[in-house]
DNA sequence: CTGGATGCAAAGGTTTTGCACGCTA
DNA sequence: TAGCGTGCAAAACCTTTGCATCCAG
């Protein structure tokens, strides 16, 4: 899990940079639309590929706890993530947070090998009410 | 968002009984195969439209943290989850943690309203390596 | 060269939705 | 009785995959 990957193509590369550059966290597809600005031909089935290969190798991560569509973040470093309830969007949290303690936490059924502290709020955009600004946001009530 | 339902239809009323009854944080279709011994002649979508109810009602939770297909619980009450890496099961905690310190954390653009504790590992099932029995499993590597 | 990677498009899995009818309050 | 809720099926949505071709090492 932990192996470089095998070949670095255009493909790889490039969206490795662009996710870099991002500290918005994309989903698979606005990474998609950066990447498709430099290389028109590419497909949103590489960029899931690759997406794939990459966090397998540990250079990207894959954030599972963010709702419906999965977001992407170029920066492998240990840090917390905040999540918008209202559109899903995910932003970083700056200060530094001690790592939950795994051994003194017992869950029947379940080895834990790690935990991480997660945190939920509103965006500003969404805040400021505008929805349309909230790609696939539909207000919660 | 703590408004009680309109109407508590017999579907709605088996279906949040079924789900209190399990510790097993089901899926939507989980649930839907369980709910069915009991009202053959109920939809899918009417469990979907349901537990969306019952969550915006706070009677249930709606796991978002939990990868691809989302997972329900019916114990509101404020408890830590595992989640497993591999086919992505949940479990509870059974040690009372103190929910993370909200205030003294900062994230540009987002006002952040509360945290969790959340754990990683794998489950029981996954660690036997059957994976036969873990439903949707693929190994990671 | 060779096998991993790509583009394309189709398939897959999960969740949502439109509609006519049913049933709770 | 009014109008929310239901069953059914189709649609929508996100992600994965098969295949022929391409290209990095």
């Amino acid at each position: 899990m932990e192996n470089k990957p095998q070949r670095m193509t255009k493909q790889r590369k490039i969206i490795l940079e662009e996710l870099r550059k991002l500290t918005s966290h994309p989903t698979a597809d606005e990474l998609y639309e950066i990447v498709r600005e430099r290389l028109p031909r590419i497909s949103l089935g590489t960029v899931y590929r690759n997406l794939d290969v990459l966090s397998e190798n540990g250079e990207v991560l894959k954030l599972e706890s963010a709702g419906s569509q999965k977001r992407f973040d170029g920066d492998v470093s240990s840090h917390c993530h905040v999540r918008c309830v209202n559109c899903g969007r995910v932003g970083d949290v700056m200060d530094e947070l001690p790592e939950p303690e795994v051994h003194s936490v017992s869950a029947p059924g379940f080895t834990i090998t790690h935990g991480a502290t997660e945190f939920y709020g509103v965006c500003d955009t969404c805040r400021d009410g505008d929805e349309l600004a909230a790609p696939g946001a539909h207000r919660t009530q």
